[in-house]
DNA sequence: AATTTGCGAAACCGATTGGTTGCTCATATA
DNA sequence: TATATGAGCAACCAATCGGTTTCGCAAATT
């Protein structure tokens, strides 16, 4: 079963929860009541993304606030600055490669 | 059919096939050959990642190069961004909202 | 003590995914 | 013209996914 952060913020529905959560721990059931669907369905994205360490739980009473890893966010970000490199040069430089790798061909 | 960035990066393989092709534009069995897999599996890949318009296509005579649409990738980043706002603030931030949700539920 | 409430786990189901195989088409080369 | 090569597409398959239903457990409420 692997479970990672790319995988996790695949779901529409999980980057809405990462998104509520970001701004305040909350509980399934609470978190459910965002959506159309089920606290069970709920339940299942909160665990998939506590899984891959997105999300922690914290135990008050029978209740159980989830809470935003942030730090879990990093490593798309961490993985992302390969690319801003990329995108903060000019673009130009893209078509110089291009023609680069035609030229070799010849 | 849904495609997404966000579906799109979820694979490894593709995930590695964005970082490959970032560097310059290749061609499909190229591609693959830096894969342990098939020519079609790839080419499965290139499909969705085309169709996320997180690659774009140009024709050399039989060929067919693939080139990053690192213009794309921003959408990740423009996603990443509303929680990097979180993560440059200090994280006793996050401790201090869980306490007030306790206190608004008593 | 009995009931309600919050929650997770398991079983199940239809839809989707990643991969393979086999095919066709278009371009290049002999 | 005949052949080889690069590539996309369709059919198929096992595995996975998202969701629902059902169940059991533990904490709160009566």
């Amino acid at each position: 079963m692997r479970r990672d952060v790319f995988q996790a913020i695949a779901d529409p529905t999980r980057r809405a929860i990462i998104a509520l959560i970001a701004l305040q721990s909350m509980t399934p059931n609470a978190i459910a009541e965002h959506f159309d669907t089920t606290r069970q369905s709920v339940s299942k994205h909160l665990r998939i993304l506590t899984e891959c360490e997105l999300l922690s739980k914290k135990q008050e009473g029978r209740e159980i606030y989830y809470q935003l890893q942030i730090d879990k966010m990093k490593e798309i970000d961490k993985w992302l600055s390969q690319f801003r490199k990329i995108w903060e040069t000019r673009f130009s430089q893209l078509d110089n490669v291009l023609s680069t790798i035609k030229n070799i061909k010849k």
